[in-house]
Formats: C-alpha cells, structure tokens, sequence
DNA sequence: TCGCTTTTCACCGAGAGTTTCACGCCCGCA
DNA sequence: TGCGGGCGTGAAACTCTCGGTGAAAAGCGA
C-alpha cells in the first residue's frame, strides 16, 4: 500500500495554494513550484487536473497564476486525492475474479476506512494546526 | 494509493492456508496456487517471507506443504500485509525533507487509521462472514 | 503586435513490481 | 543408502506505471 508522489506534490501544491488564498492573488506556477519543492513541469499537469476537478482555478496573461477554487475548509485530502487518481484506494484485487469474496469485505473495509479518514481532513485545518504543531508529539 | 497484487495474493493465501487449517492436514503450494489462482513461483516467494515472519510453517519431503502457524483468530490483515511489504502505509512524503510538517500530520493520520483497520481484521471473522454475507450489502 | 502566462501534446527513461525458469536442497520412506 | 516428491532460492525477463522533460500552441494584457 503505497502513496504515490503525485499524490503528495498534488497535497502540497493545494497546501501551497491555501496559504495564499485569503490575499486572494494568483500564483505562479514557477513560485509555487520553487516554494514546495516540486518539479515544475510536472507540477504544470497536476494542477491541470486539480482545476478540470473544480479544485482550482487559472489566470492567463501577465499577473496570472493559480489559486483555490474554494475555501480551504471546503477542500478535504480526500478531494485531492480523488482529484490525481480517480480514487482514494486503488486495488487489481476488486476486479479480479479470482479474487474470492471473503477478500473483497476485507479491502473494501480498508477502502472505507481510509476514504473516511481523508474525507475528515481539510486543509483549513491542517494549516491550523500547524501552529500549534509543537504542543503535541506524534510518534 | 494502491494495494500490489503481492498483497492480494498473500491474503489469499492465508485465507487458503485458514480453510484447511482445522484438519490440521499441510497444504501443497501447488494446490494452494491453482486454488486460488496465484502464480505458483510467485506464491512460494510469498510463503517464504510468510514463514519469516511467523505466520506460516512448512514441511518439508512427503505429505509435506504448507499451514498456518497460529489459528486464523489470532492472525490479521495487518500482520500479512506488513509481511509482505515493510509497512501498511508507505510512502516516500514522511523521508521527504521538502513536505511540509503539515502535510506529514495528515499523511499520519491516514497511516493510523489504515493500521487500525487492517489490525482490525482477522482471518476467522472472515471465514465466518462469508457464510453471511448474503444478509447483508455492502455498497 | 509583443511579452507574459497557462495549456496541451508527445515522448522517454528509470525503476518497481510481477512472473517465470532452472536447479539445489531437504525430508521421509523403502 | 538411494529415491522421489516436495520446498527453497537466486537470477533473468518482462511489463507497466510513475515521474519527468521539452517544445509548441493558445490566451490575455498592454
């Protein structure tokens, strides 16, 4: 069970997106890219698929550049994820007839279970928390 | 975020190895692999890091094979997929000295809630909802 | 029209994941 | 002590997706 580094860059660049959003100016993909480490051209076709999923949105011609579409505290991880591939959890095992049924429950209950957790995330509150980060110790 | 095929298969196996697991009789990697429909080679290189890892045993010369170490109450998801792969959850976002902190919160809290899961599972509840599964639907 | 940006397309290179093959080894039995 | 049936192991080949590049097209503002 791998996260894929697109998904990763994807989260990042909206991270990125979010910070600026509430001075609501645009943002290059160049600065962006620079800013989360995140190769740019690469970076170019994921935000493409962040906008065609009503994400984002773009502003052509000089002072142009990328910003967020809505809220962060209307955009969930799971939103994103969903935004890069087409879903959260991705398995051969569900399509797989020789897969037997007894198999399918048990991945299907991951499936839940973790498009749950990404669901209940947004990123309003990740950039919350991220001041108060130091308070608490995660393993 | 993709489950591999090799995760996949190692369940099943599991879940065959669980089936014959009351007659206490071994189980031929041959048979095991038609039965489910593993590739036969691929299968014994998953037994082998099965049997490292304490989940299964072999033995060896006639009436030899394969069968689970412990009974299929005491064994979960979990334990076969960090079996097979290092971990539940990888990914290359928590190594990455560019993610930003945030984002590792969130990634975190994916990893926990799938390890619940996963550990949440055991291959006696399986085997024992198969027989039910007609009761209910799932999505 | 010129310069700045996004947008699109085509492609590739590497690497992981998957699968197969061939042979060695170990056990139980006669 | 030899034989056979199974496991054990390593490496080779194959597939495929991911990660990344480059250049050309297209829109917008001045």
């Amino acid at each position: 069970m791998k996260l894929s580094v697109k998904s990763d860059y994807a989260a990042r660049a909206v991270l990125g997106l979010a910070r600026h959003y509430p001075s609501g100016a645009t943002v290059r993909v160049e600065d962006l890219a620079t800013e989360q480490s995140v190769p740019r051209n690469y970076l170019v076709q994921i935000l493409i698929e962040l906008k065609a999923q009503g994400l984002a949105r773009s502003v052509r011609g000089k002072e142009g550049g990328y910003l967020l579409a809505r809220p962060p505290g209307e955009i969930t991880l799971g939103q994103v994820l969903r935004a890069v591939h087409g879903t959260v959890f991705d398995t051969p095992a569900l399509e797989d007839a020789g897969c037997p049924p007894e198999l399918r429950l048990a991945w299907r209950e991951l499936q839940k279970a973790l498009d749950a957790a990404a669901d209940g995330i947004t990123f309003q509150r990740l950039l919350e928390e991220s001041g108060e980060k130091d308070k608490m110790y995660y393993i």
